[in-house]
DNA sequence: ACCTGAACACCGTTCAAGT
DNA sequence: ACCTGAACACCGTTCAAGT
């Protein structure tokens, strides 16, 4: 019997007071549906990307996110992988395989940053496993092959390479650690860590 | 006028029934909420540490617990702390500081996994930063130090260190990643970049 | 196919009140 | 001091129904 009150108390927000009439569509696509979770990302942070806040956003219900992204879970890893698309790979020139290596890992902590409010997102779900991911994987593993190494030991030097980024990109976003005295320029840590840990790799494969 | 309606409704689940009767203490201490929020991380997991579902473990109301931990992110910091209490510190004895150092970040990386349930919340928290987070910090930087690093780059070294134990960790309990083909060993890829970074630290510091 | 209404089964936290 | 009752302001997700 009270239909129309209860209708009214949906719209008790002004931004969720629809301009559309009943029947018309809101016309999103799974695009617009991503852009709209970056924004709201970028403007409000990781704790304000809730599904009924990005339906908001755009003017729909909550529900309706679901025609276009399989549930939150699905949202994230799309955001995640388009994230990694951006990243460049370095030219295959005639140079040395740990400078290609070094200029890949540095882009990549660039776009982890540059994109800093998906970090959290990364480390929850511990990496990406997307199209991307595995193309930027496979680039780095080339170059470790090319430095001489054997299979395995390259499959290693991948996860670690890959762990020391991930990792310096998230802690760099959030509070120092524990034995950081402030002072720590996390750009030029992740840098020097990047170079101890090329030097060992390069030199222990010649070991 | 229903007020003993819902009364009832609020006993639906039979593990809310309390056995207590209304006037009566629950005994809560902090340690009885920690204890019983390891337990409920230890049996079902990250995602059902909530403090409703501790509350109920622990036969109280939600709202008990703000009597004993200081809200939800007070917990997980207690529990994150605790944690880091049980890892020996090296004996400092006639050694190498780099055997130190692979044995103290080894045993860190050991009771990581061994509370694996926690990473999650490390990951979360991007570290710990209460007490024994500190004591380690500071056995890892005399470590550097003994092994001849000036200041400013044991900083970094700490920072490094720390970063690929708690990332290696943190990836060993959750999915492969993108470049994994399934057959890593968690462990041993753990101490080869232990190695890997430990030569390039020591070396470099020689240079 | 796309979207809404309505509901389900949850969250963390606060405040006043009871013992 | 410790705990409950009740409420506030949220979550993600599902299902049937409307257009």
């Amino acid at each position: 019997m009270m239909d129309n009150v209860q209708l009214s108390w949906t719209s008790y927000n002004a931004a969720v007071v629809s301009s559309r009439t009943r029947g018309q569509r809101a016309g999103l696509t799974r695009e617009r549906v991503l852009a709209g979770a970056r924004e709201l990302l970028a403007e409000r942070g990781v704790a304000a990307l809730t599904m009924r806040a990005l339906a908001e956003r755009l003017d729909v219900r909550p529900n309706a996110l679901y025609s276009h992204v399989d549930g939150k879970a699905g949202l994230v890893d799309d955001l995640l992988d388009d994230a990694l698309a951006r990243i460049p790979v370095p030219h295959p020139g005639p140079r040395e395989p740990s400078d290609g290596m070094c200029e890949l890992m540095s882009a990549t902590y660039d776009a982890l940053l540059e994109q800093a409010d998906l970090l959290p997102l990364y480390l929850a779900r511990r990496g990406a496993r997307g199209a991307h991911a595995r193309r930027l994987g496979d680039v780095l593993l080339a170059l470790l092959a090319d430095a001489g190494l054997p299979p395995a030991r390259a499959d290693e030097a991948v996860h670690v390479l890959v762990v020391h980024t991930i990792g310096s990109a998230a802690f760099a976003t959030g509070s120092p650690l524990a034995a950081d005295h402030g002072g720590t320029d996390h750009r030029a840590t992740f840098e020097q860590g990047l170079r101890w840990l090329i030097a060992g790799i390069t030199g222990a494969g010649r070991a």
